[in-house]
DNA sequence: CAAATAGTGTCTCTAAGACAATATCAC
DNA sequence: GTGATATTGTCTTAGAGACACTATTTG
């Protein structure tokens, strides 16, 4: 076995015991409400895409949407193949979350899961209309850090309602990651998947990434803020955001009218 | 079938074609140089551990030390291990850099890569002495971006000298990706596992924690900022350095004394 | 006019960069 | 004393939080 051709012709690689590999995607979109009066301007609202299973193990509990790696695709291809076969849409971005790979965490066997965050655009969800099945549901998130030090995830959609609550385990690099203390029933270990990918969306909310994700091609930038607000959970001064915003975003001569009080000029993202 | 038991016993997951899974780690050390006066304090050096290979694809080429995923093990823990039978030695800290999963990255065959990074203490290797193997060096690492918008890295041994080049694609949630331009004589997309490692590794010592990783229990403020200057490749003034860590370490009584100057006081990280 | 949002100006506080100045040891 | 590092102080600038104020539209 002398030469490279050689080497790789006795190669079997079917000797060697494999695992199977998913990826898993948690995808949010911010769905705008309807305004409460003439005046106001509307709400948001961050919602995220959970499948009803359909078969064992974990049936009818509700689930990340995500499918087996297949030959030829990355596995961030794989995670956008299977976010636009569910929802017949395709994401505007799609991060990596991290790799979940625990011996346990499949009782199907040896299966190892790489989570992604996507990005769903509120426009594309409306014009394909892909809202009708029943298995497939967008959830209203609520993710908040309790005065225990854990994180609680609320998961509503119509009457369902799915409470879970995480520790947060180390921290390395920026990001966390999530043990299960209740898993609020969802499937397998998705609620830390979920926490992870939150915690991951936020981080890339600080420098506006994700933000102009969520927004159309232009936006006032009162809506940038509120997109903002909703993805980090927390209340920004007007002022204080126009400031630091500034340099990301350019003016367009368009101005929204009609909405009941001062007309926002357009903005759109720089560069 | 039924419950989820039958469905569990009648599911065969070998049906479904899988990937084979490594894990590959970049393990960095910081080796303290001789001093060249016996007044001036030493420099650091950041070294990276590579693997000449031995077996076909890539013979006698340089790469990460990594292995197959095994059965009943996370892909941290099998990171872990391969890089403890590679040195003799527990790394201090690792942490994900990312999955490596290009179709055609591996000539023999499907398979996947997750990538860590990893930080090896000067001291535990100086105990061990695990420098004796002839197919598994320390290379000195230069990982700088030029004007025209690409890294080069740079990694030396003796008379061995990689040199690869990279462009960073699109940076996603504070991490960046690179492509590669020139391998450099590393094997696989190894140099591009490197960068992002390295891309990694600063961002991490950003809030010092890698920069913990290096050091010993106590240590001199001006040895932090010594690891600090080498793994950002920067130079900072000391005043401000030591304004800045201050609220991330706390003093002890002890000195360090008879080095040819004003003897500094020992720190360690706080809390 | 009233209600609501759009948009600007500015005070303060903090963090970081630059740099000057002092302190202390081994030889 | 000399050479080197250790350590402190302070000037300046940039950025973010808080808040007051003005501008503009629709009903």
């Amino acid at each position: 076995m002398d030469t490279e051709k050689e080497f790789l012709s006795n190669y079997h690689i079917e000797d060697y015991e494999r695992p199977s590999v998913t990826a898993d995607v948690a995808a949010f979109m911010i769905r705008t409400e309807d305004k409460t009066s003439y005046r106001k301007n509307p709400e948001n609202k961050l919602l995220l895409l959970l499948i009803r299973r359909g078969a064992h193990p974990f049936r009818d509990m509700w689930a990340l949407p995500g499918g087996f790696l297949q030959k030829g695709e990355t596995v961030e291809e794989c995670a956008l193949r299977e976010i636009e076969e569910e929802t017949t849409v395709k994401p505007v971005s799609i991060m990596p979350v991290g790799v979940f790979s625990e011996p346990e965490r499949d009782p199907r066997g040896w299966i190892i899961s790489n989570a992604y965050a996507s990005v769903i655009s509120e426009e594309s969800v409306k014009q394909t209309g892909c809202d009708d099945a029943a298995d497939a549901q967008w959830f209203a998130v609520s993710f908040t850090c309790s005065e225990d030090g854990n994180y609680h995830l609320t998961l509503e959609y119509e009457d369902i309602r799915l409470e879970a609550v995480l520790a947060a385990e180390k921290t390395c690099f920026g990001r966390t990651s999530f043990r299960i203390l209740e898993s609020g029933g969802l499937a397998f270990d998705h609620a830390a998947i979920i926490a992870a990918a939150l915690s991951a969306l936020r981080e890339e909310a600080k420098n506006y990434d994700a933000v102009f994700d969520f927004l159309p091609e232009t936006f006032t930038l009162t809506a940038m803020q509120k997109v903002q607000e909703t993805i980090m959970n927390v209340s920004i001064l007007p002022a204080n955001f126009r400031r630091m915003v500034s340099a990301y975003v350019e003016e367009t001569d368009e101005y929204v009218r009609g909405e009941g009080h001062r007309p926002a000029r357009l903005y759109k993202r720089k560069k």
